[in-house]
DNA sequence: CAGTATCCGGCCGGATACTG
DNA sequence: CAGTATCCGGCCGGATACTG
């Protein structure tokens, strides 16, 4: 759980101020979350190396520690099966699939907006280059 | 732009199996963007210091950091007013504007879900320990 | 298969001091 | 006031090798 703790620390120490989503950004969009969110709900139960080809660049340390992270805070469902080979299956939970509306609102303001913003950044490297 | 190069990085390499949301992740939701925009958006425009007393933990370096990147990707204006001592004045602009509605969606999500996430921190921790 | 163990580099952010 | 310059520690993630 990477930025956590600078969030709660945050929220404790001016609790008027704090940014009213600041914990929630931390538990849903923190690295590696949203494509593994997104892998498992568009293509439902997952097997480990499934996820791991997937997904492509992420080594199975990384994943194991986000896997374990989305489990605990019960976005995910882990499923181990006791055979030999051992076989591990992941799913979306009801509580990770409640963020589907969300993460479609987010593409929708991506399609319609990143244009912009990379017209923005062009402006903006335009001048600052003189 | 903290983590921008990695979403990068994957999408070329897996181009078809690419989070749809990951280039948007990381503009809206990279470190301490949330609460310079809330703050923005909640409380008008703002000069540096403002900004820097309300969010409370933040180092003047890491915010003007945050708020060049915030300016270049065109979510916030920053107009400087040539007097002595200097004046600069922050605010934000439609574009940012228009991510107001995804930001309540996700304050919805928390307050509805967040004691969940919680539960199941606990119970997850609790069976870790036996 | 589904991970764990170790090592390691880079980067980011914090602290501190200084400036036009 | 609105920053910049420097230094520095920690942490996270990647690479690699190994295991029940």
């Amino acid at each position: 759980m990477p930025t956590k703790p600078t969030w709660t620390a945050r929220a404790s120490n001016v609790p008027e101020e704090a940014c009213p989503i600041g914990p929630v950004v931390d538990i849903v969009f923190s690295r590696w979350t949203t494509p593994i969110l997104w892998s498992l709900h568009e293509h439902g139960r997952q097997r480990f190396v499934e996820l791991e080809r997937r997904i492509g660049t992420i080594t199975p340390k990384v994943l194991t520690q986000r896997l374990r992270q989305l489990e605990r805070d019960g976005l995910i469902v882990r499923t181990y099966h006791p055979e030999v080979p051992p076989r591990v299956e992941y799913e979306i939970s009801d509580l990770g699939r409640s963020l589907a509306p969300l993460f479609a609102h987010l593409a929708t303001w991506a399609s319609t907006n990143l244009d912009t913003v990379e017209r923005s950044r062009h402006d903006y490297d335009a001048k600052s280059a003189r």
